[in-house]
Formats: structure tokens, C-alpha cells, sequence
DNA sequence: GTCTATATACTGATAGAC
DNA sequence: GTCTATCAGTATATAGAC
């Protein structure tokens, strides 16, 4: 070829699942039309069923996108030398940071396979849906070993690991429904946010009198 | 009457109204058809159009209702005699266990004004919808004012007042994702479980050693 | 690889019988 | 007050031109 071309391979699929997932993030994914996914590439949607079979494996591959974006955000931390309660801090840190900055994939997330029906889907979809709850599942294990290391070394006090795990990470993830990312704020800016968002999670409120 | 009745005057309307609280939690509000709500209740949708003028309107009662359910919580809750910290505890706990109990609903008011587009509703349903969104304000008011208490008083640590709130009720009320309600599950059962879910946003994982 | 045209099905809402 | 019948609009998906 003349030119190189530093776009990646799948450059082309990646620019749907963009749009797409801006759409289900504004309107939903039932709302959301394929019409609409293809008038925000300024295209028609045969160029969308070129590449998909459907608009629910679209959907699907912007959820895949979106949980990959989260594994991308904790394997690029340095935990080398910290006690588990500090690592579970930084991967907190790090996953409240990731919920603002890919705010979009996110969105699309939280509304998770469940917009779909189980007995509605062919196999081939049953068994995506099965791969994405897997993946979840796996990446909140992740916090869950780590909150257990912290309580066995007595650096936390004891709780309900699962729970307190869903809980955690729901307050970060909460933000979807009230983080609205403006063009103005910096990399820092979120950052700075993202503490303030972790901060209550560390300190806690004090234990009640009772 | 010959006979006294115990229903309330708009019995009619709150039989229609959990229903159709149960289909937009099970498939989300776009993906429900009137008819699925009507299938419910084993009639047609003749008997729904006949008490609300539009699908809209039925979702904006499921919402409201939600909404009261979760300030009847924190209104049945006895506070007399607690310092703010206490009292935002108890709070806490309260919400927790109404997020719970009233899944179902909590579940559509999460849904949120959003499924709907401001451009294409009338002025009457704006009207609503700034009505609901302003009685989510309130209900976070309450909760940040007594936070606000709480740090002036020294009782809890220095933080975002308004990003902690988000935060700590969004980790309670992520539970519309996870929490599946069990037919054998008592009462007591789900206020051990709202424990639960409130003694990390209490006790806290201790801050960061940096 | 993208667009146009179209098939097919479903949805919200209305009108009138009962 | 509920049901039946129906309209008009829109959705997913496909087929074939370019």
C-alpha cells in the first residue's frame, strides 16, 4: 500500500460501536433505532447490516467494549509492594476513573443483557449473553479476593465480602446516571473528581452508637 | 354501600399500576407494550386507556409512586434524641431497606424521566417530569443536609458533601441490579441484608497510606 | 461497501359495541 | 368500565442496484 494505514483492522466496526453506544447511552437501547445509529454516522443503515447481523449483536459488542475498558483500567495499575488494602484502594480509584472516562460504554453497561430475553435469542446470542455475564462476574472477583486478603490481614475490619463488593462498586457506578462529561474538564479534572467519589468509601461515616 | 370497602378509592388505578411497575422492571419501559401490562392483568388494553390517556402517563405514576415509597421510609423512621451522625445511619438503613422492599418500583424510578425526550412530550408531561426530577432533588437534600450536620459537628470526616451522598445511596440502590427478591425471604431477612449493604459505607476500608 | 426500496410485524392510540 | 376492531406510524431486517 502507498500510505500506512495506523488505523486499527476492525477501524470501521469500531466507528459503529462508537455511535451506537452514544445512542443507547441518550435514549436506551429499545428506543434507539438502527435508523438512528446509521443518521449519526451520517450513513443509511445498510452499512450497518453489512457489518452486523443484528442490531442485537451491536449491542453486544458495545457491551463487550465497554467490560473490556474496565479490565484495560485495572491491569494498567502498579500494585507491586502495596498491602492488599491499599491495592483495593487503587483498583477503586482506578475503576471510579475508568466510570467517568468511558462514562458512554458504561451507561450501556449498567443496562446489561438483561434488555434482551432469554428465550427470545438464538443460541448463538444465549451463549454471547452467557460470556458477558461471565466477564462481569470475573471482574468483580477481583475485588472480592482482594477485600478478602485485606479482612484475613486485619486491615479492614470484617464484613460481607459479596455484598460489601456490590455496594462499593455501586456507588462508583451510580455515576453513570449523574456524571455528565463536559468537553472542558481534563484528565485531571476527572481525576480529581474520581477521589472525591472514593473518598466517603475510605473514611466511612463512623460506626453507630447502638 | 351494603357492604363497607376496604380498598381505597383509587384501587383500580394502583392494581394497573403494579403491573405495569413488574413489566417495565422485567423488560424496561420501551420494550413494554401496553398490551404486555394489560396481559398481566389478564385483560385488555381497552380497561387501561380507559383510566390513563397515554403509555407516558402510566409511567409517570409507577415513577411518583416510587418516589413515595421511598419518603414514606425515611418519614416512619424515629430520629428524636440522635446526633446527625446517628441519624444519617439510621437513614442510610432506612433507605437501604426500602430499596429492597419496594424493588420493583425503585427499579422503574431508576429508569428514570430519561426514557422519555423533552422535544417530543407536551407541555403537560414536561410539567410532570420537572415535577419528578425535583422530588429526587428533595429526597437527596435530605440526605446531604444531615451530612453537612454531621462533618460540622466533628462526628464524621471532612468530605464532598454532595458527590459522598451520590455515592453512598448510589452503592444502596445499585441493589436494583443484583438484589433478586425470594418469595421465602421474610422481613427480617431484608433488614439483615440492608445491614449489609450499609455496614461498609459505615466502617469504611481505612484511608490510603500515600 | 454503501444505498434504495420494500417486506413484514408490531406498537400506541382511538372509536364504538356491549 | 371493559372489550373488539382498526388505523396510522414505525421498527427490524432483507434484496438487489450501484
Amino acid at each position: 500500500m502507498a500510505k500506512s494505514d495506523t488505523r486499527p483492522a476492525n477501524w470501521r466496526k469500531m466507528e459503529i460501536i462508537t455511535a451506537a453506544a452514544e445512542c443507547f447511552m441518550e435514549r436506551g437501547y429499545h428506543a434507539t433505532s438502527v435508523d438512528d445509529v446509521a443518521a449519526r454516522l451520517n450513513c443509511t443503515k445498510g452499512r450497518i447490516y453489512h457489518h452486523y447481523r443484528s442490531k442485537t449483536e451491536l449491542f453486544f459488542d458495545v457491551h463487550r467494549e465497554g467490560m473490556d475498558l474496565l479490565f484495560q483500567a485495572q491491569d494498567a495499575i502498579e500494585v507491586t509492594g502495596l498491602d492488599p488494602r491499599d491495592r483495593l484502594i487503587a483498583m477503586l480509584r482506578a475503576h471510579a476513573l475508568a466510570m467517568l472516562e468511558h462514562h458512554t460504554f458504561e451507561n450501556v453497561v449498567a443496562q446489561g443483557v438483561q434488555v434482551h430475553r432469554f428465550d427470545q435469542t438464538s443460541a448463538s446470542e444465549r451463549a454471547t449473553m452467557k460470556e458477558l455475564i461471565a466477564s462481569r462476574d470475573v471482574f468483580e472477583d477481583r475485588f472480592k479476593d482482594v477485600l478478602e486478603a485485606a479482612i484475613a490481614a486485619g486491615l479492614v475490619p470484617d464484613m460481607d465480602v459479596s455484598i460489601a463488593v456490590k455496594t462499593l462498586l455501586g456507588g462508583l457506578q451510580w455515576s453513570i446516571f449523574w456524571y455528565r462529561p463536559k468537553k472542558r474538564d481534563s484528565a485531571k479534572d476527572r481525576r480529581a473528581l474520581a477521589d472525591r467519589m472514593v473518598a466517603p468509601l475510605l473514611s466511612g461515616l463512623g460506626l453507630s452508637a447502638e
